[in-house]
DNA sequence: CCAGAATACCTAGCAGCTCTAGGTAAAGCA
DNA sequence: TGCTTTACCTAGAGCTGCTAGGTATTCTGG
């Protein structure tokens, strides 16, 4: 049973800079990337991650530069920038918060920010 | 600085289904709640929630009724139905999911789905 | 007794987003 | 030669949040 949509769309966004955190990837690349994490419960089409990768570029909180495969396969990297990774951070300690918020208000274990 | 919109979007569900997942409650009661249990940081305008309300509704999530205060002032009380506590249930499975997932690619300490 | 705050509900409509369903093209493989 | 994989893209439907309005009642301070 896959997730629902809300929240996919919510995390897609942390888990793309996530990826991006660890080194300079592509579109292509990012969705296996994904996939593999998490065990292949999650499977995005291209065309639901590109739109994304567009708009994390406007926001300036990535950059692009046109790279090749060994193949000569043109590829379109992506860089996660400055503002990029000061959202990452932002995003996940919303997380955080509201994470814990639902476990207290479910009677789960308590969570403390770090 | 309060929370991004996606976030506050995607939370916003689970955490009314949580609220009357605690008894029977109202629109005004339950902005009141979410605020008071977030310690101020959350704050929703009732024109979020009524549609969120109205839209749980239509999901069969919740039932409403009319009820009363002491003083006569009327009240639309939303009452959790059985799907409404196994969407609830589901959305916080996917919540750990998720929050393990970015946590796991940003090298935070490991969380398991209880 | 009057004004304003608090309580309590509602909707229209814009803006933003996801994501399906298409498309192009090159390289590898059988 | 044709299929699969790699690799990118966009249009537009559909959904949603949330702002900005609105109504009406009760409580409270002066």
């Amino acid at each position: 049973m896959p997730a629902s949509k809300d929240l996919i769309a919510a995390s897609a966004t942390p888990l793309v800079l996530s990826i991006l955190q660890q080194g300079d990837s592509y579109g292509y690349e990012i969705i296996q990337k994904i996939r593999e994490a998490s065990g292949g419960s999650m499977d995005w089409a291209d065309g639901m991650l590109y739109p994304i990768l567009h708009r994390l570029e406007k926001k300036e909180w990535v950059e692009s530069y046109w790279g090749q495969s060994d193949s000569g396969r043109k590829r379109k990297y992506y860089k996660l920038r400055r503002s990029g990774r000061k959202a990452l951070k932002d995003q996940r300690q919303t997380w955080t918060e509201i994470y814990a918020l639902l476990q207290r208000l479910n009677g789960g274990p308590h969570v403390q920010p770090s």
